[in-house]
DNA sequence: CGCATTTTTGCAGTCAGTGCAAATATAGAA
DNA sequence: TTCTATATTTGCACTGACTGCAAAAATGCG
């Protein structure tokens, strides 16, 4: 997936700095609780000044989940559209933009249970999701408008915003899923179930 | 929609106080910036201590986009669920838990066009969204076992997650339609509105 | 090695949010 | 009205997140 683009020594010590922090964040919430990971504690347990901590990571919740910014662009889409339908490149991009946290299926594993026992973690997580969803749903948006089928112009939007959100939701269940298996079985995997799900729902609606 | 029901002083004042603090926040957060819309301004602007803040609120995002703890009941569902089919009545819940916040549609306005200006407070309120979806989603599921449509019982969970953030979304278009014409139209509608949108995509998905 | 750039760090400061106990206000009974 | 139980407000002291700034250290490169 992701290439290994053969970093300076200055950007090796830069991810590896934010991984220990993120070890760090995520080892301390769970041996001590989430009361005793202050960023005091984190950092030094990364071996870093607590100062550093913020060049890291907006906040502590950020570095607890591993939440990014990042950003949908229509040429993501458009790429995967290239090979299926909507339901299918939606699902792609989705997974697309989670693959660097579900990259580590352990640290992923552990910020699962984590969220499960601190559910107040989430909100960051779950405004990340949205904005990205949001992204997502402008990207669908455009793409729609070279489509017969959605030729009329003003249900463009609300009808890429419901089905973006529909297929969040599968991919959702089929991370969880995933995770609930052990995290063993390849992306397409996921891929193929939550795109599955998404028709299951059209199938019986209607 | 909601009875008067004849409070006394004690908690008439409780009310006063707490509808003060969300006037005062979101006044400030307007004409100042979030920046200055500090706990000791908004307090002082409804002329209570920075101590009894906290009393009402969690938290300063609560009080300036007015996020409330609701919980959806089973029963909220059946009883909206005896007079329609499915999407109607988890529409209509959705409808109902948000009812407090659009009540005041003034106050609603003011709040879409902060929100829009700092995005960074939709972190609660989305949390709060989710954790709304995930309880009626739970309800939806027992719902759904009555149902022979949805005999497969393993199927049942993720078409509950589905549906359940297809009608989320639906509303969300709904109202913002609401809030871009005016806010004049009555509940009523944006129901009928949402629960359109919700079958248009069921419709074009197949 | 020596210079330019990036990164780390310490420090001082602002503000959110909490626990506690004293002061104050209200409800309801006598 | 007065007295009492209970709910609410407030002040105070404290922890901890987060920021701006400038000095110090590390790195990249000629």
């Amino acid at each position: 997936m992701g290439s290994p683009p053969a970093l300076g020594l200055r950007d090796r010590k830069r991810a590896e700095t934010r991984a220990n922090l993120e070890r760090a964040a995520t080892g301390i919430v769970l041996r001590h609780g989430l009361d005793h990971a202050t960023i005091d504690a984190i950092s030094e347990s990364a071996d870093v000044s607590p100062r550093t901590f913020f060049n890291y990571f907006d906040c502590k919740e950020d570095a607890i989940l591993g939440t990014q910014n990042v950003e949908v662009t229509e040429e993501m889409v458009r790429a995967h559209h290239r090979e299926g339908d909507l339901i299918s490149s939606i699902v792609g991009v989705l997974l697309d933009v989670m693959a660097p946290t579900l990259g580590s299926a352990a640290l992923h594993a552990v910020r699962v249970q984590i969220a499960r026992e601190y559910p107040e973690l989430f909100s960051r997580k779950m405004a990340q999701m949205t904005r990205i969803m949001d992204g997502l749903a402008v990207a669908v948006r455009s793409l729609m408008a070279d489509d017969p089928r959605f030729s009329d112009e003003e249900s463009r939007a609300p009808l890429a915003d419901s089905i973006v959100a529909l297929c969040g939701s599968a991919v959702r269940t089929a991370i969880r899923e995933w995770v609930a298996a052990g995290s063993t079985t390849t992306v397409l995997e996921i891929h193929e179930r939550a795109v599955g799900l998404a028709r299951d729902v059209v199938a019986l609606l209607r």
